[in-house]
DNA sequence: GTGGTCTAGACCACG
DNA sequence: GTGGTCTAGACCACA
């Protein structure tokens, strides 16, 4: 379901966030949807509990999911959240644009970029 | 010449290497231009010299600099160093537009992010 | 009759407590009128009845509630329990205006606030 | 400097970080100046630099203080963050005045109780 | 069983 | 020295 790179710079419960914002935000996880228990999921990839519910409780504060104590957690697939997702994306995307600009690609390269991936 | 944000969460060693990376592959500093010495840079932005050392060992290792012993530093402004830059950058700007493209955006509104900033 | 939000952080057994103190307090329960069993209840929010047991051991314990072993729970709407729940709420008011105040809000303010709503 | 209460139900990590956030809005720990350190401040409350930590990443998370690692943590001041606090104290305000309202309190009395803090 | 808090102690990158 | 991540294991309240 998830896949963790311990060889990956960055940190661990950042990759679970953003696999489990992923699967929300994609609908892979419906709305309402429960998801695996802290310590289930953490025995699953071999991870410390505490690691996953650090991810689970930014995840919550984010808006992506919501934690009902004693009863487990649950894929909150607002659209206000999949929307900011989106839009926290679109800012990331402009400010690599304003790069690569000053970097001296032409707008027609990008967009090039963008529809055929052919990245020559 | 170079401004360092202490606010950002980013290593002050790479703040100072992406703003000298800038400077060379923008031609702000010609190919061959002596840059400022480690102690001198250290001073002038009351940084800690090792940080600063780190900054030139890296930019060296990536191609952008060219250190030579007892002379001093200068700026390699090889088309390879550039366009490598491009390369990199362009790399990380599709990776991005799949994303996107995975959230809901559609590629014409990519491209009006680029041209107009208009992040609607 | 209740609604219950399983989003809310707060504890099932106090959002059913407040619902019920409130109905009690503001008379829309009568006092001495019946209130539901603890299993029927229950079985209606579809919620475990050792939660609603909770609620219910808790609001006889303030006094808002009485219980009859084998006959059922009774609305207590005595105007003891009624002026404690307004103390209580004034106390916290209390409190909070004397931080607002310590925030820099003027006493203007803060009256504005609660008569139009208007948080300016 | 902060006083923890170890027998309050709410959680060591709120304390720190209400109390460290009040020095912040109220001006008492000045814009850029530097907080103790997370084992430092750990160590002279006796409490597990964990917890502290959690407080300095959530208040950093809410725009208090800005953490710089390496170099320690710095108070933000910003006017933003001191009108998002006022912003939220007002909030949970006007709530309680909806709850003093439903119960049968008249605005005059809360005015009363604003201004002359008389509670009876 | 669940989520949540806390401790103790280790390790890392940064300056 | 600093902040940051991670682990291991304990305890609590809630359902």
């Amino acid at each position: 379901m998830i896949h963790i790179d311990f060889r990956d710079p960055r940190p661990i419960y950042e990759q679970v966030y953003d696999a489990l914002r992923n699967l929300i935000v994609s609908g892979v996880l419906a709305p309402g949807e429960k998801l695996p228990s802290v310590r289930e999921l953490a025995s699953t990839l071999a991870i410390n509990p505490n690691t996953i519910q650090r991810a689970y409780r930014e995840l919550e504060s984010d808006g992506y999911l919501c934690s009902v104590p004693g009863k487990g957690s649950f894929a909150s697939g607002s659209d206000a959240a999949r929307s900011a997702h989106r839009r926290e994306l679109l800012d990331r995307f402009c400010a690599l644009a304003e790069e690569l600009r000053a970097a001296g690609v032409s707008d027609e390269n990008m967009i090039r970029a963008i529809r055929g991936g052919e990245r020559t």
